[in-house]
DNA sequence: ATTTACAGGACCAAATTAGTCCGATATCTT
DNA sequence: AAGATATCGGACTAATTTGGTCCTGTAAAT
């Protein structure tokens, strides 16, 4: 666990792509989604997301779409996660004071925020330019180990793939 | 969101519980509910997986209870994480490759690879020593600040407290 | 005017998570 | 030896969240 969303996964996906294109016309929701393979109605539902957050400009109309709002250098990940799924807060009292009634008697909000703002930090520094650049995948792949405690076989699998009723395969995305 | 689970909070509110025990006596469920405030049955459960996981020893029959399997400074928050929620990742794909289908044609393995070994890094740096500590929790506390996107005032609350079916005030944990 | 495409939500089904409970086993006390 | 106290492991149910679809409205181009 400890995942993003798939609507965030997903989101992700779209904005890659979109990173990638050279022209600065407007993309459209079904080209996207053919683009990626992504459900049409899930992609068309995320870039409203996106937009609404400001990650995207949209058009409407005959020949609109969705573009950039500004470099992929100049959004995080921070930022993507945030558009699709709120504030990154990995507990209510890391950015809500006040939302937990044991805030008083728990002295946990200290230590969660600087968790937080940790993570935060980490997740700031890499952007859809990264993301998107083809020979950064290469790069940084294996080239760290962190032993995890309770790394179990039970990969359980699922999460990334859209649940397609009619076959037990996943159909990934 | 970007969450963790209820869960896995509760878990490390009843770790640093433990960390500040002074002595070396094996404490039991009960006493650990009552001391956090917690559902007597959710504290069991949460402990026997951090015991399964390692972090904690037991103690059976009278007198029997639970503590630390280590010291405080030797255990991160990755682990607790872990413990109680798996492995820390972020997707499918940065742990366990050629679990998800579309692997070959989405080029984003690496990047995930890279931004789940930040939030790695970023959460091994520190300790339940560090959680424990009181003096931490005053320290940095608002000592930074990170621009949202998307943290709209949406707050929805939850999340912290456990559900009380009798009342509509969350009693906290 | 018609067509194309975004905007915003309502809505349902499926999957996860939270929380409870029970029988079995181990250890201490008397 | 018997009884009391705790952990161990897992089954089970209810509530919440998430994923995914669909429908009505609005804006722009032809």
């Amino acid at each position: 666990m400890f995942r993003i969303s798939r609507i965030t996964d997903y989101g992700i996906v779209i904005l890659a792509q979109l990173a990638t294109q050279t022209d600065d016309a407007a993309h459209n929701s079904r080209e996207l989604s053919d683009q990626t393979q992504l459900p049409a109605p899930v992609v068309s539902k995320i870039l409203k997301s996106l937009t609404r957050a400001g990650l995207l400009d949209s058009v409407r109309g005959s020949k609109g779409g969705y573009r950039l709002a500004r470099p992929p250098a100049q959004i995080s990940v921070v930022q993507m996660i945030s558009a699709l799924e709120g504030p990154v807060a990995m507990t209510e009292c890391a950015i809500h004071p006040g939302a937990c009634s044991m805030e008083s008697s728990c002295g946990l909000q200290g230590p969660w925020q600087r968790i937080n703002g940790a993570v935060q930090d980490a997740l700031e520094k890499i952007t859809l330019a990264d993301i998107a650049d083809p020979t950064a995948n290469a790069r940084g792949r294996f080239d760290r180990f962190v032993p995890l405690v309770g790394l179990d076989a039970s990969g359980s699998g699922g999460h990334a793939a859209p649940n397609n009723p009619n076959s037990k395969e996943p159909r990934g995305r």
